[in-house]
DNA sequence: TTTTGCCATTGCATTTCCGCACGGAAACCG
DNA sequence: CGGTTTCCGTGCGGAAATGCAATGGCAAAA
């Protein structure tokens, strides 16, 4: 059964009786009605109306016919509205991908937004692999590095993220203050696990810091934090996370060389949604104090 | 929502992922069903999905759309087959009008038929104003007197039905024999009550017999026959009707000015059909012996 | 890294489809 | 009963949709 079009038409003539009614409501000239009518039934090799000089009266194929269409008519109505409010309301899926141990800072920020818009149900995916924006799987990803420029995508800088060297006091006591990058033998780091991470602290370290001197590692940041925490080693935190709890010394004070670029990136498609800059709006604002912090 | 082939063509697109899919199976070309998506999208406001090398992702909208029109295509073969196989199953309504008075000899007829044909639903309509085929009003039409000649419709010779006067015995007892139409001074009549009744025999006896000898008139042809019976007068039956029961005698032999010619009508679009077919082969067969018998 | 293959896109030629206008028939209405 | 309206049916010219072929890009395979 191709050519929706033509049941379309039919649907029409059979509510309406008349070919020239069809036609009216259709928008089209009552000689396409016709000619939609002859093909459909030419295809079906059914009557699906009978012709008198008053009108076209639905056999019982062509009732058959109007059932059916009117219900796709008003599936396909309430399928256009939902389409076309979709666009305006902030509900459904809200996918955000992020690199890894951003969870602190983000998570309460999320948390917020889904109060203020309770339809939205919000996934937040932290991945090794890139989560692909072309494909769909997210609507939000937030990128580090030099600012990303595939084609299609939108591409707005976020944050800044300082990082530093801190220590636990406990640890500073026993080993001294380290004169970073001059002294540093016998010191003790804390370091990422990713050999190859493209974090501009981690290659300084990598360049820097002997290997046998990092003494601990691990791909996630929450535990580089509390092994410092705890005094196992010096290591880079963001001055983000540095300042709420625990007792830590700054061992050496933040370098342009060491920040991390973080870049807001969403598909082209899916940037101008209401529901995309509704959350784009709330994150911007409720990372204002960083931004300040950090200029 | 209008152009119902643009959301065929997407939904296709939306269940295979490529363009070049949804082309092969829709048997157009690439171009076409990219302007398709175009056009629906730029109409709904909203992108249905995103693009890439490797083909096209539904978004949520397009999803949507997928599911929908899912049930639509399903809904549509279904038709299609429904409508197809119509023409080939004896089935649903079959609607018969007649005129008055042969339901004695057809609806015995009409049992059977459908005895054999469970699946169909009988309508049997028996009145005075003209079911008009055109607009669908029934499936079979037994009309009288010349053949009908509508344009659209296909009329076949039917049944030949002659009739003959008769008189009940106790009748012929009482008042003795008539000699029609030579002498019939004294007798009584029954007749049709219809004045304008097309009937030959009916055309006949308005003209041969004195309206004040009709002394029972009725537009139940039952009625008119138990009158006879009941020795009310002398009446025109059908030859068919007079076997069965009563003690009735032939006062008046059949003549051919006294025959009323019955045509089997359909309109053309029905005609074909299977339904209507098995029912005419039906009614030819079950009237073989009248037809016999009449010849 | 090179190659191959698949896929979307776009300008151009063509065909199909559509609108227009006229004709004809039936019903409606004084 | 004749004028009027309201339908449907059809040939023709134009416009829009379609097909075609060339292009370019990306990804998986070699």
């Amino acid at each position: 059964m191709d050519n929706w079009d033509e049941i379309r038409t039919a649907y029409q003539v059979a509510r309406l009786g008349t070919v020239s009614g069809a036609a009216e409501v259709l928008g089209v000239h009552h000689a396409t009605v016709i000619r939609h009518i002859d093909a459909l039934e030419k295809r079906l090799g059914v009557k699906l109306f009978q012709r008198h000089t008053r009108g076209y009266t639905a056999t019982e194929a062509g009732q058959d016919l109007l059932r059916v269409a009117q219900a796709t008519d008003d599936q396909f109505s309430q399928l256009s509205a939902r389409i076309k409010g979709r666009g305006n309301e902030v509900s459904g899926e809200l996918v955000v991908t992020t690199i890894g141990g951003l969870s602190q800072l983000l998570v309460p920020i999320l948390a917020g937004f889904q109060a203020e818009y309770p339809d939205v149900q919000l996934r937040y995916l932290t991945s090794m692999r890139l989560f692909r924006l072309e494909y769909g799987e997210a609507h939000v990803a937030i990128r580090a590095g030099s600012p990303p420029q595939q084609p299609d995508n939108v591409v707005q800088p976020f944050l800044t993220l300082k990082s530093a060297i801190y220590g636990s006091r406990e640890y500073i006591d026993r080993y001294g203050m380290p004169d970073i990058p001059n002294r540093m033998a016998g010191h003790r780091f804390v370091g990422l696990d990713d050999q190859a991470s493209r974090a501009p602290f981690a290659q300084w370290m990598r360049e820097t810091v002997p290997a046998h001197q990092v003494v601990f590692r691990s791909g996630d940041t929450r535990a580089v934090r509390q092994a410092v925490l705890s005094g196992v080693g010096l290591g880079f935190l963001g001055t983000y996370e540095s300042t709420d709890g625990g007792d830590l010394v700054e061992v050496h004070p933040p370098l342009e060389e060491w920040e991390s670029r973080l870049w807001l990136v969403t598909h082209m498609d899916l940037h101008r949604t209401t529901k995309v800059q509704a959350f784009l709006k709330y994150l911007k604002d409720h990372t204002e104090h960083l931004r300040d912090e950090v200029e």
